[in-house]
DNA sequence: TCACAATTATTAACATGTTAAGGAAATCAT
DNA sequence: ATGATTTCCTTAACATGTTAATAATTGTGA
């Protein structure tokens, strides 16, 4: 993941928090549930993760009037134009580890990976 | 790394300290910089884990008379205890993982693996 | 020798992982 | 309808990763 961290130093922004927003960039909106999933967070991690978003104004959090345990969380513009900028470069990099491998020992690891751990659907 | 952290959580050792005491049974004694390396720790990790080992009294550190910049570490009867009476437990367990992926699965994912990361001589 | 650089380690500050406890809202059984 | 349970989320407490700043010691060159 280094030279993730390193392409995100310069926003400010940690690989979890980029996580958070790329997946909200993904879905539009998402109650805290579904995104602590998809992000592979735990609630503790993505309550203090939503407060710094929120904070650096990124995203917004928004009670579920029907079910008012819930949050809904929604990225804004200026969370969105950060993913934006860097969807390519992003894409640069995995696509480099991918050469590293050779796309065969890629998929391959990508394999074995998911059968020691069911759980990720990524 | 879940069915390690299990098997730890009944002695209130961590991965990472558990980690630092299996390098020390196989060395005897280190040097900070070497053991930092062996167990993949960065420096100030080390030194916060040494202290909390060190307050259980599994280890011992002791200046270097030649350069007292340097600190030798070693592992205590107590900490060597609690290696010994899970080096078995911890064998199985990686065992199991190897067994889930059939041990050429098992090689290959190693192999892919030391390809993304030259860095870890484990 | 003495200022300056390099080495070794610690401390600080922040973010996250992880488990447990707490709080508010909804659900359910009686 | 109400008390117990469940669900969803937050807080708390601790350990670690990570980068930067400091401290202590050693090494070096003029």
């Amino acid at each position: 993941m280094a030279p993730i961290r390193e392409m995100l130093s310069e926003t400010g922004i940690t690989e979890q928090q980029w996580r958070v927003l790329r997946v909200l960039a993904e879905h539009g909106s998402l109650d805290t549930s579904t995104l602590a999933d998809r992000a592979s967070l735990l609630f503790p991690s993505l309550t203090r993760i939503a407060t710094t978003l929120r904070n650096k104004g990124l995203i917004t959090q928004t009670r579920d009037e029907i079910d008012r345990r819930r949050q809904l969380i929604e990225i804004t513009e200026a969370g969105q134009k950060i993913i934006d900028d860097r969807a390519d470069q992003a894409a640069q990099i995995v696509a480099g580890f991918r050469a590293a491998l050779g796309d065969d020992n890629y998929e391959s690891l990508l394999d074995l990976l998911a059968q020691l751990d069911p759980g990720s659907s990524n």
